[in-house]
RNA sequence: GCGCUGAUAGCUCAACUAGGCAGAGCAACGGAUUCUUAAUCCGUAGGUUGAGGGUUCGAUUCCCUCUCAGCGCACCA
């Protein structure tokens, strides 16, 4: 006996003892008074005035002493103990013999201090609200095989307050991104997953098909283009805490499905945006952490003061001890098999550069930086450098070697736009897979007028990381993208 | 996709540079116990060692293939 079949034989044997009692082992409803932590925090006054509270949870521990039981359950707020006694239950008492760990059980009772000093709740009446089958992980080390931790995540939930905890952050994380955008008259808005083209980023994407239609559609990598018709239409400031979806590999960094915002103001550019950014986020340590200085990945990072703000091809000088804007095609092939950059699909000059600067400067950047100006042919949506036509108006922002938002001055040039766009499909000529296709509607969008606009996208999963200290994005993604068993 | 590492009871882990009946704690079951704190005490049961194949008298252990995961690389705005 104990193999988990006699596990389930057992529990449901004694489901069925509860029923023969005349026990519903699934009711509908039981009505609750307090959480734990309405006892904790009012205890002093509920066994003064020897309140009756009703409380439920799943047990968690049980303590079986003959006549005397001790049962700790959890609820949404944290674990409280139970003493469950003859003297008060009578009869009832029996009833324990039928409980199990990971039962969810409502009782009533008087809240009182036990000798060792526990905040405990005198149980006069107890039931079954649902009984659990199957026996819960082990009490003390919790779930450690992180697999099972991923594919069960509620047995994580129950077992690891830690994950629970890293899960209301990630709450409170995009309630005050939500909280703060909306004081600031942003709207929140939804725009489609389902995309007949895929536009806003370099990536690759699903590809679905809708049957009543007999079209294919691809799941959005971005939101972007939408976005920003919505702003030719008038809403001046809109975001969207968006789903998007890369058919990529999956790695600390990447799951194929995440969460991104992009923010878009009307008549504002890529410095209102670090400004927004980087007060965005210091606001919220605040708020949320209480300190702005965190740790993370072995690194203390100091969020708050005003962030570092480093051209592009400036940062690649001072990280690579080059100019590449000086240098020719070859020079840059060159210069990149010497120092083993693999540049093997990349076409153009663009991608070339922008595979220096991640081998050789993102890396060396820790904190929080706005990387800015990029070059013009790897930022398709992005306008034209006011000083400089070779560049645009761009950032991003880079933390512990880590992209955390990019944004631009939006380009709203009709004309350029689509100039950028069949540059791109040049691209795709010479080979390359990951460009953007020229949208016409968008393009048709943009020659009715956009207004001078600062747009951004901020990785919520990744900042959710940074912010509750976990180095993996599957440890912020409740259901991470697992092969299938 | 490539490389390395791992998978043993429901859970957490053992089984040693050497191939010899697979073990413990928690959980479970039976019993004792009316203020316990990872309760305690006595007793019992629980395994196709991820799957498949090979070597061997004998494989958790050695070899091969596969599955899944972690890490690294590649990919990746």
């Amino acid at each position: 006996m104990a193999g988990i079949d006699e596990y389930r034989e057992q529990r449901i044997k004694k489901m069925e003892q509860l029923k023969e009692k005349g026990m519903n082992p699934y009711p509908y409803k039981f009505d609750i008074s307090h959480t734990s932590s309405d006892i904790f925090e009012n205890q002093e006054k509920l066994i003064q005035d020897k309140t009756e509270v009703s409380i439920a949870g799943r047990i968690m521990l049980m303590r079986r002493q003959g006549k005397t039981t001790f049962i700790k359950i959890k609820d949404g707020n944290g674990l409280i103990q139970l003493y469950i006694t003859i003297n008060l239950l009578g009869d009832e008492y029996e009833n324990v013999k039928l409980l199990d760990i990971g039962d969810i059980i409502g009782v009533k009772g008087e809240v009182f201090v036990t000798h060792r000093g526990e905040t405990t709740v005198a149980v006069k009446k107890m039931e079954v609200l649902a009984k659990s089958l199957l026996p819960l992980p082990e009490k003390y080390h919790g779930i450690q095989d992180v697999e099972l931790k991923y594919r069960k995540r509620y047995l994580d939930l129950i077992m690891n307050d830690d994950t629970r905890h890293t899960f209301l952050l990630r709450r409170d994380i995009i309630k005050f991104i939500r909280d703060y955008l909306d004081q600031r008259d942003f709207v929140e808005v939804e725009t489609p997953v389902l995309q007949p083209r895929y536009g806003g980023a370099f990536a690759k994407p699903f590809l679905t098909h809708h049957n009543a239609l007999d079209m294919d559609l691809y799941l959005r990598i971005s939101d972007e283009l939408y976005l920003k018709r919505l702003i030719v239409g008038g809403l001046e400031r809109v975001y969207e805490i968006a789903r998007d979806f890369r058919n990529e590999g999956i790695d600390k960094t990447h799951n194929p499905e995440f969460t991104m915002i992009e923010i878009y103001q009307a008549y504002a550019d890529y410095y209102d945006m670090m400004d927004l950014v980087q007060n965005l986020i210091q606001e919220m340590a605040k708020k949320i952490l209480g300190k702005t200085k965190i740790e993370y990945s072995g690194h203390e990072i100091e969020l708050n003061g005003s962030w570092e703000r480093i051209d592009y091809y400036e940062a690649i000088k001072k990280f690579a001890n080059i100019d590449v804007r000086k240098m020719d095609d070859d020079e840059l092939k060159k210069f990149c098999d010497e120092h083993e950059i693999d540049i093997e699909g990349k076409i153009g000059r663009g991608k070339i550069i922008d595979e220096i600067f991640s081998e050789m400067v993102e890396k060396n950047i820790i904190n929080p930086t706005f990387v800015i100006n990029q070059p013009k042919e790897i930022s398709p949506l992005a306008k034209i450098h006011r000083d400089d036509e070779t560049k645009v108006e761009r950032f991003e922002l880079l933390i512990l070697g880590t992209e955390y938002a990019n944004a631009f001055s939006e380009l709203n040039d009709p004309i350029d736009q689509r100039k950028r766009f069949e540059y791109q499909m040049e691209l795709r000529k010479e080979g390359e897979m990951e460009v953007q296709e020229i949208d016409e509607d968008y393009l048709e969008a943009m020659e009715y007028g956009m207004p001078p606009t600062g747009g951004i996208g901020i990785g919520i999963d990744r900042l959710v990381m940074l912010l509750t200290n976990r180095e993996t994005i599957k440890d912020v993604i409740l259901f991470p993208l697992l092969k299938a068993r």
